[in-house]
DNA sequence: TTCGATGTTCAATGAACTTCGAACGATGAA
DNA sequence: TTCATCGTTCGAAGTTCATTGAACATCGAA
């Protein structure tokens, strides 16, 4: 990411693969793409890190930014998900491959989701 | 090997994954990896990349530290490869996507291979 | 409207990183 | 021995990044 990338917020599509595994490289962001890598939809606050509000939404406007995730805003609340298909259009078999990665090491183990235990 | 080294010089062996895409998130680096992705041996000045010697110097140790190459020393002559089997041993797969992805996109054009153009 | 909850933005800080030139040690050649 | 080459290490400068609390905007509920 030392590179001149100095794009504010073009749609995505463009994102290189220094950049992607740059973004990929925070143990947080990591764990949050691990959380997601189901494919469903996760609600913000179901998102269990063990940083500051702000910082996690940093961490989340950077995937989001780089084209790894999508939030979709209802009312107050944000919900996450992963794009899975536009990152194995633009890179196919990388994500799969980093998740497999992922699974058999520990990474962003400390990334959990808040299951409500009624 | 200095006692300005607070690093983990472990083996390798215990490389994280969130490591191994921050040490490949720099172009220069990624660029380095896919020119020895055949798995062929490179002498240290057959790598060409813009940078100061000192930089690439560098890059190496990083690679190196990382588990990702093997640097082997002949006299004066240092001659890199890379550890594919390695990587494969930790992260099955994880590698050959990568490449396969840097070679999809463009990803550290400017490293190149010095030709011995007589 | 007022209140509480949800995320984002801001400003600041410290750590880590990239980069370079200069100096250095090691090796092979003359 | 003397010299040139090769690559590493050092010191410094400048940049990027993760992190935080506080302030803010937005929306639903009361």
């Amino acid at each position: 990411m030392s590179d001149h990338d100095h794009r504010p917020a073009r749609p995505d599509a463009e994102v290189t693969l220094p950049r992607l595994l740059g973004v990929l490289s925070d143990p947080t962001r990591l764990g949050i793409v691990r959380v997601l890598s189901d494919g469903a939809e996760r609600g913000w606050g179901q998102l269990c890190a063990p940083v500051a509000k702000s910082t996690l939404s940093h961490h989340l406007k950077t995937l989001r930014e780089a084209g790894v995730t999508r939030t979709r805003q209802e009312g107050t609340r944000c919900y996450v998900t992963l794009r899975r298909d536009a990152l194995d259009d633009r890179f196919p078999g990388l994500l799969s491959a980093l998740l497999d990665a992922a699974a058999t090491d520990y990474v962003g183990a400390h990334v959990t989701e808040l299951t409500k235990d009624t």
